[in-house]
DNA sequence: AGAACGTACTAATGCGCTTTAGTGAGTGTC
DNA sequence: GACACTCACTAAAGCGCATTAGTACGTTCT
């Protein structure tokens, strides 16, 4: 009699193999292969024999014995490589992993997901993941406008597909000098939406504009920072009535860069946040100095969330299917995986949900 | 010549094997084994040699031959039961995450992490991880006070930690009838931790509280109901004076049951919510209602983060490290995993952040 | 000097699966 | 009735590693 817990904790139940399978429906462990594969080779009778028995075992094919032979480790990496503080209130990634794990575990495909420090961290976990062929394939997510990751995978074979963007330009624009090394991209149309932003606030009459941008480097920062610009000449309207800032996303910097704007002599009249959470930080700045919202200053949040429905007002925000664009990029890694082309795929075009937080500026 | 897509993209970059360090290092493959893997057999000199080659070549085991061979897959894996809307803003998680692997990476074991929709296919799932040998161990996260998974995980044999709860009572306390099965577990004491919010609130002087609990079921809202309603009974508070509702976490029904609560023919003086989305959410409900905070209503929030320290005023909360919370989990799984005893390992006691939100109650 | 032992290595086996190369029985052909 | 041919299946090899059994050589003991 060993100690209870011991015993009730190493129960010998082995997982069953195709031998076991073999064994009890008479046939050779090739011919079960190939029954549980749907390979010729067997007939039908036989086919189904082997089927039933492998239900009864519960069998499942073991992982490790399919990626040996197989040359495919059924397995997806995602990496975010964030400093653990900024870790913060987003729910933008956990959204974004379910989307994708809808479309994976169709296929049985797992997700190896790692957080981590930093970039090169990233970089050298894609070279283990690729040596110790524990992925067949990653999915890259907060591209950088001088990005070191695609070229690493492409170098290394690594299938993967870029999630949100090294977008090339709109049709019509400039191309980047340097196109974006061979990989699949799904990306959405941030130009766009920076220009039903402005179109939304300008239309209410809003002439003096600032937007409070993410981090500086990623690619979707610099494109609505870009966007923002055009859309801005357009109508006429320079650098000192619409300017971006950047920050580091972080609830503390958005409120920062808050107060600074409304420091200026001239201070805007509405105010585009990057994310929920610093919108919401910057409401907080608002509301400390009894700046009414909207009366005295319009806010627009860039992703919603419930943050953006709790608050008082609640805020006007840039709605987007996140798990919807994670599903987009899962059914492209998957076609990479299968040999498709290289694609550029964009995701739907998120839509301006106006609440409360938004309103005509001030007469003056 | 191939079209220059297929040409970059699938380069012949073979991976390095414990062959390859054979034929350069001139040992057999053996050798090499032994040499990476600290086993003796070999000198001093030749496992040097075949360090510096495996070095050179960027080699790293293949992580199927290991498990194949070795039996140990190199991966946890983590299961989030949650109904997609759910995924909400809870920074949670993301930390856990964090914490998780930072002790894990530390080993080289990945962590598998899948979003489900309930704990059906969760349970599945941790089935065909098992049949697979996808995984060494599980973290099992949300306990429920009638919890399938411990049951199951035991009978497969998987190891497993369970992470904040099913905890046996505090010491002193009444043991629970049907003791949790064999699995280790690590849990914050949320008893304790209600007495503290109790404190400071019955402190402040309120008598009439109430508590905007999380999910029924999960093991941890149930603790803390349970807690409340002791603490409560020791300072003669009745029923009608403290009293808890349970919630599905959601912005929704957290400003939905506020709006309950404040209804009532003598509304509380004070509302404890079971998590930080809620708590804005009821914080804005008062809002809405003209209801000034804290001079007609305190507010505490379970579990701090970004949320409360930008709405105005800021939430008083109940802070606890999450990721530490994470590091402690990985750590007992890996104790596990080395066929270590089972345990039952307390967290850090979180401590309460006194802000602005929590004051005395009105005189009347 | 031969047995006994330890050291540093090599050879061989197996993990569970996929895949390629057989093999033997049945069918059709002239 | 010997020929090619197909069908349903088995045997065997190999994926990359860990591990066990074996081997060759040098040292020590008696």
């Amino acid at each position: 009699m060993t100690a209870p817990g011991e015993a009730a904790r190493r129960k010998p139940a082995r997982r069953p193999t195709i031998k076991d399978i073999a064994r009890r429906a008479g046939v050779s462990e090739s011919a079960v292969s190939f029954a549980l594969n749907d390979r010729p080779g067997v007939s039908q009778d036989t086919r189904a024999r082997v089927r039933r028995v492998a239900e009864e075992l519960g069998w499942q094919a073991s992982s490790a014995a399919r990626a040996l032979s197989g040359e495919r480790a059924g397995c997806a990496g995602l990496v975010l490589a964030r400093p653990a503080q900024t870790l913060g209130v987003e729910s933008f990634f956990l959204q974004l992993v379910s989307g994708i794990q809808e479309v994976l575990s169709a296929r049985k495909i797992a997700l190896l997901f790692q957080v981590v420090e930093d970039l090169d961290t990233e970089c050298a976990l894609y070279r283990r993941w690729w040596a110790e062929g524990r992925v067949d394939g990653v999915l890259v997510v907060d591209p950088r406008t001088e990005d070191p990751r695609p070229g690493l995978l492409a170098s290394l074979g690594l299938p993967a597909v870029v999630v949100g963007g090294l977008a090339t330009h709109p049709p019509g624009g400039p191309q980047p000098a340097a196109a974006h090394p061979p990989l699949s991209t799904v990306w959405a149309d941030d130009a766009k939406a920076m220009a039903r932003v402005l179109d939304h606030l300008y239309g209410l009459g809003h002439r003096r504009i600032a937007h409070v941008a993410g981090m500086p480097g990623l690619a979707h920062t610099e494109r609505r920072i870009r966007s923002l610009r055009t859309e801005a000449d357009l109508r006429g309207l320079d650098e000192r009535q619409v300017r971006s800032v950047t920050t580091d996303y972080s609830d503390a910097e958005g409120a920062e860069a808050t107060r600074r704007i409304l420091d200026a002599a001239e201070p805007p009249t509405a105010i585009i946040y990057d994310n929920d959470v610093m919108a919401v930080a910057g409401a907080s700045v608002a509301a400390g100095r009894g700046i009414p919202v909207p009366a005295r200053l319009s806010i627009v949040a860039w992703d919603d969330s419930a943050l953006c429905r709790v608050t008082h007002p609640r805020l006007t925000a840039l709605v987007r299917d996140t798990p919807g664009f994670g599903r987009l990029a899962a059914q492209e890694l998957l076609a990479v995986l299968d040999g498709g082309p290289l694609r550029t795929v964009e995701g739907e075009l998120p839509h301006l949900e106006a609440r409360e937080s938004t309103g005509a500026p001030p007469a003056g």
